[in-house]
RNA sequence: CGGGGUGUAGCUCAGCUUGGUAGAGCGCUGCGUUUGGGACGCAGAGGCCCACGGUUCGAAUCCGUGCACCCCGACCA
């Protein structure tokens, strides 16, 4: 491709609504522009590394056994009030009307579509295990689309879902996409961790995610400094470091004006946040049914320690949690800032971390204006019904290992994969069976995995960058070769010498993006580095009066002298190096 | 949805406090000179100053109401 003739508009400066590296770079280099909050133009040069991408994704799926289709984007409501997920989504669902007045979604995912198609097509297990995959466009109506390709409302996925006959058939499926996901982030340049992650409204368990681990982040990583534990912190559980045990004191109530919150008691009554008991109020609401009353909660944790409140939700099965509000609280008799679990209504269900259960000792609220108590003891003070005694607290940096002994840190990271056992939800709701060898009516078992294509984009910038622009991997690079003529303008021969390599490389099957525009040479090894392909050759009166170009590769920080004869072997082998580690 | 910030040329920004009808750098067009790391001169093109109301003889500037975009949080695959 030559540049005079390509559409390719570098900016010397980033726009000021990017903050990130790779936002900045992607702009800059004119790979990307923005039509509005979460919505994106994939320019020229962008939409060839998206197709790489996507190309390594597709090779990589059908190594692991699966089989591509298409699905539509539009989509019926009634699947989606069908598998329970209108709600589950909510306000993410784009929904919309047709001109019959029919309720339309556009699709944020594909499980019903495609559970559907398995259960009107697959009759017998012969038809099993099958993974059918799909490389496309989803929408979801984001509250806050963010950090340029991150999180977008419309974007491309890999989503693929295995149906097995059983859970061990399960397993082998889950496998071989497992495998499949490290090779594709590799071949991308795009380092990740796989950690335990909560499977949220899509359903399952056993779900993993694969996180590129950059500051950047919007989830934070748990990770053990001495095993390989390492999970997402709305999943991650932690070893309690236990509170020292000591005889259960006599309760005393206490003085405590103007002592809402743990800092301010940990102030006035010298103890530790650990010492505390920290009381915080929820309604739970009925997702399916928002006419459905709402029900009161009491959580209550160490004072040192956060409500993790995707635990509670789990623990609740799925049902919605918001904060009680004063009018709610004082309805159930608790005074805000004091709440205390001794002595609580009857109506409001207490649920307590398992920290609570061994520490002795804790101040915790009265309930009562200015005071709370001391040495509250759960057992002999309070108690919650059977069951309630949960993991309900987030891991922090410094709290123990729960596999081991190790010390547990936290990373900011990317969520790039995301793999699930799913199990029958899907196919019990539209009914996937099949008959086994036994002519028995068999659910299918189903594992769902996605990929965001976008962000493979994203981090594989972010990950590969310098202070002068992108240094794409070989294997998603828009372009092989970026040849960049020096003068050609003032004289005829050299020109038409680049001309003809130029050729020879396309010949060679070598990609290449030709700078023939009359510029200057600061200007064409600006654009080249920001542009970042993996290999820059130059040709100039220079070199060619001594029978020579330069090859440089982006990551160099030298080029060398190739023989004009040899260079379109050199460049062809040099090349096949570069991408060998990345197939 | 809560908190914060920003809207002026394709990009980065000044002008706004103290109202008088629009500027710089980069980019873009033409001509000439240059040519190995973002050259130089000359001449140009390009703006409903986010929108709508209001105040005023007069509004980019003051007041009000919206909208958009960015960041943090909530939510989220």
């Amino acid at each position: 491709m030559k540049m005079s003739r390509y559409f390719l508009h570098t900016l010397r400066e980033a726009p000021a609504e990017a903050e990130t590296a790779s936002h900045q770079l992607l702009l800059r280099a004119a790979c990307i522009d923005q039509l509005m909050a979460g919505s994106y133009t994939y320019q020229p040069l962008g939409w060839r590394v998206k197709r790489k991408v996507e190309e390594i994704v597709r090779e990589e799926m059908d190594r692991a056994g699966g089989i591509e289709i298409h699905m539509p984007a539009l989509q019926p409501l009634d699947i989606w009030e069908q598998s329970g997920r209108a709600d589950a989504l909510g306000e993410t669902l784009f929904r919309l009307t047709d001109q019959r007045d029919r309720s339309l979604a556009l699709g944020a995912t594909h499980e019903e579509v495609v559970t559907k198609l398995v259960a009107d097509h697959a009759r017998s297990y012969r038809d099993l295990p099958l993974t059918l995959y799909q490389i496309q466009t989803k929408f979801r109506d984001e509250a806050r689309p963010r950090g340029g390709l991150v999180r977008v409302r419309e974007f491309t996925m890999k989503d693929a879902y295995s149906f097995d006959l059983d859970e061990a058939g399960l397993d082998v499926s889950y496998d071989a996409m497992f495998e499949a996901y490290k090779r594709i982030f590799a071949r991308c340049g795009v380092p990740v961790i796989p950690v335990e992650a909560d499977s949220g409204a899509i359903g399952g368990k056993d779900s993993r995610e694969f996180m590129f681990v950059t500051e950047i982040g919007e989830d934070t990583i748990v990770r053990c400094d001495t095993c390989d534990y390492a999970a997402n912190t709305e999943k991650a559980e932690f070893r309690r470091v236990p509170s020292p045990e000591a005889a259960a004191a006599d309760r005393e109530e206490v003085s405590t004006p103007d002592t809402k919150t743990i800092e301010a008691l940990t102030a006035l009554l010298g103890v530790t946040a650990a010492q505390t008991a920290k009381a915080v109020l929820y309604m739970s609401t009925d997702p399916h049914d928002e006419s459905a009353p709402a029900l009161p909660l009491f959580v209550v944790v160490r004072g040192d320690m956060q409500v993790n409140e995707i635990k509670i939700r789990n623990h609740l099965h799925g049902r919605g949690l918001r904060a009680m509000t004063e009018s709610e609280a004082e309805r159930y008799g608790i005074v805000a800032g004091y709440a205390s679990p001794i002595g609580i209504d009857a109506s409001v269900r207490v649920i307590a971390d398992v920290a609570i259960e061994h520490a002795s000792n804790l101040v915790a609220g009265a309930n009562k204006a200015g005071t709370h108590f001391r040495n509250v003891n759960y057992g002999r003070d309070w108690r919650v019904q059977d069951g309630d005694i949960i993991d309900c607290a987030n891991a922090e940096a410094g709290y123990g290992c729960p596999r081991c002994d190790g010390t547990l840190g936290t990373v900011r990271g990317i969520e790039m994969g995301h793999v699930f056992r799913l199990g029958r939800i899907y196919s019990e709701v539209f009914g996937a069976r099949v008959l086994d060898e036994a002519g028995e009516q068999r659910t299918a078992v189903m594992g769902c995995y996605g990929i965001g294509v976008e962000r493979i984009v994203s981090a594989s910038v972010e990950a590969n960058h310098d202070e002068k622009g992108i240094m794409w991997p070989a294997s998603v690079a828009p372009f092989d070769v970026h040849l960049v003529g020096l003068g050609l303008g003032r004289d005829a021969d050299l020109a038409a010498d680049a001309d003809a390599l130029y050729a020879e490389l396309t010949a060679a099957g070598l990609q290449v993006l030709f700078d023939d525009r009359d510029d200057s040479p600061g200007v064409k090894f600006n654009d080249a580095d920001l542009i970042g392909l993996p290999l820059r050759v130059t040709v100039s009166s220079r070199n060619q009066k001594a029978g020579v170009v330069e090859v440089q590769a982006r990551s160099a920080s030298e080029a060398t002298q190739i023989a004009r004869a040899e260079v379109v072997a050199h460049l062809r082998d040099t090349h096949a190096a570069m991408l060998a580690p990345l197939r």
